[in-house]
DNA sequence: TTCGTGACCAGAATGCTAGATTGGTCACCA
DNA sequence: TGGTGACCAATCTAGCATTCTGGTCACGAA
């Protein structure tokens, strides 16, 4: 019964992120949500305790996914594991998945009142960006500028990232650059800053390193699936 | 007449940063700067020609007297004209002014609809943060990195700025980091990003510097007593 | 003649109410 | 036992009447 149960949740979300993109936060209605994903109102009520938690399960189910590419790339390559090539990624995978960059463009339009809303939290805390164990590694590795510890960065890594996105909305037209070239500014900034002029070798800790995206990645998939699937 | 008209440009400025400051952009009319600024309300409309110039001027005066103090500190140590020194001292002196802190951190409590006018524009366009004459002073005398071109600036720099100033609203309770703390994370990011390692003596372009600032200053106060004073 | 004023006006903002919409529940059904 | 949709309270919307306010300009004071 949980495959039915998993299957269902899915298209549920489908529809759901479907309408989000298409109408925005506002418009969209659980009626309409259900009448779509053929089912009736009540048991999208079985899955989500709210029609916040539902909502946030359709970015949870997108921060998964974002998540996992960003671990095989760094079962790909080790070298995926260094700060700035982490966040070059997380950048572009973010930026290419509409409903990631509504969320971290502060998109209005599209999230309504979902932005302020106490749910979305979790999804563009400096949780998702880095956490804390993910910058322990590489500090442990020296893949951090020396006496760099991690909570020095607590402050500065999630500002500067914060405004590579944020900025968006506000670019003038003149601006040419491609998604790639924002990307590698970003990268190129958080290297200089944060990193060491000769970085050792990564390998030693790329295991670890797509292990701790790889959790990060279910705690968001079970969190998108609602507590209410349980066993 | 022209220091009667000056004075009281002023008189009207105080009044209506005063009450920008207490009661928020929307809440405040022509009429009552007038009357509490003792003078017609036809009186306001002879220095500026809407109700939008008006505020922008509020801005304008208090980004004038901002640059003022960055060209004194300029003459002062010729070591502030460099990039990270300056924008640390920007950021400080922006937060420090309730009105600048307010538009830089785009505070919409405070700034209403005004956020989003066109006349707000030049306040936090690039041209404020970082003219070309002053980025293109700091590669003539090598204090851009080796091969960095001024127009290498146009996106990274705004962007990191603007990360530093549009996170404040979003900072949660613990972050207990200080403005200098703030603004030293900030200038730490640019002189690692955009200098050299070794740089080099800044005493013979402090004196130009200096000047871009004021001339600067002076279009942004010319800027804020509106053009119907003339000669 | 020049500068300053406040009564005046059109259009925008606000308050209000009636009616429609919708998130969430739960008694009932397959 | 899992699923449903009629139902309800609370919120949102539409439409209108009224107030408010940005901006103008004819007039008066100096």
């Amino acid at each position: 019964m949980r495959g039915d149960q998993s299957g269902r949740a899915d298209r549920i979300l489908d529809v759901a992120k479907d309408l989000l993109l298409r109408w925005g936060y506002r418009r969209v209605t659980i009626d309409e949500i259900a009448k779509r994903a053929g089912v009736g109102k009540g048991t999208i009520y079985l899955h989500w305790r709210t029609r916040e938690e539902l909502f946030f399960a359709v970015g949870a189910r997108e921060a998964a996914a974002m998540l996992d590419a960003v671990a095989a790339a760094m079962r790909a390559d080790a070298g995926e594991i260094r700060l700035h090539r982490y966040m070059r990624r997380f950048f572009l995978e973010a930026m290419r998945r509409p409903v990631l960059r509504a969320i971290f463009t502060r998109d209005a339009e599209t999230l309504d009142k979902f932005l302020s809303s106490p749910a979305r939290q979790p999804l563009q805390g400096a949780k998702l960006l880095a956490s804390h164990d993910y910058l322990g590694l590489l500090a442990e590795h020296g893949l951090l500028r020396e006496g760099l510890r991690p909570e020095d960065l607590d402050y500065p890594l999630p500002t500067i990232v914060f405004g590579f996105f944020a900025i968006e909305p506000l670019l003038p037209a003149e601006v040419t650059l491609g998604p790639e070239e924002k990307a590698d500014h970003l990268a190129d900034t958080l290297r200089r800053t944060f990193e060491p002029a000769r970085p050792p070798d990564c390998e030693p800790a790329a295991e670890r390193a797509a292990e701790i995206f790889e959790r990060l990645s279910r705690e968001f998939g079970d969190a998108a699936y609602g507590g209410n699937d349980g066993s």
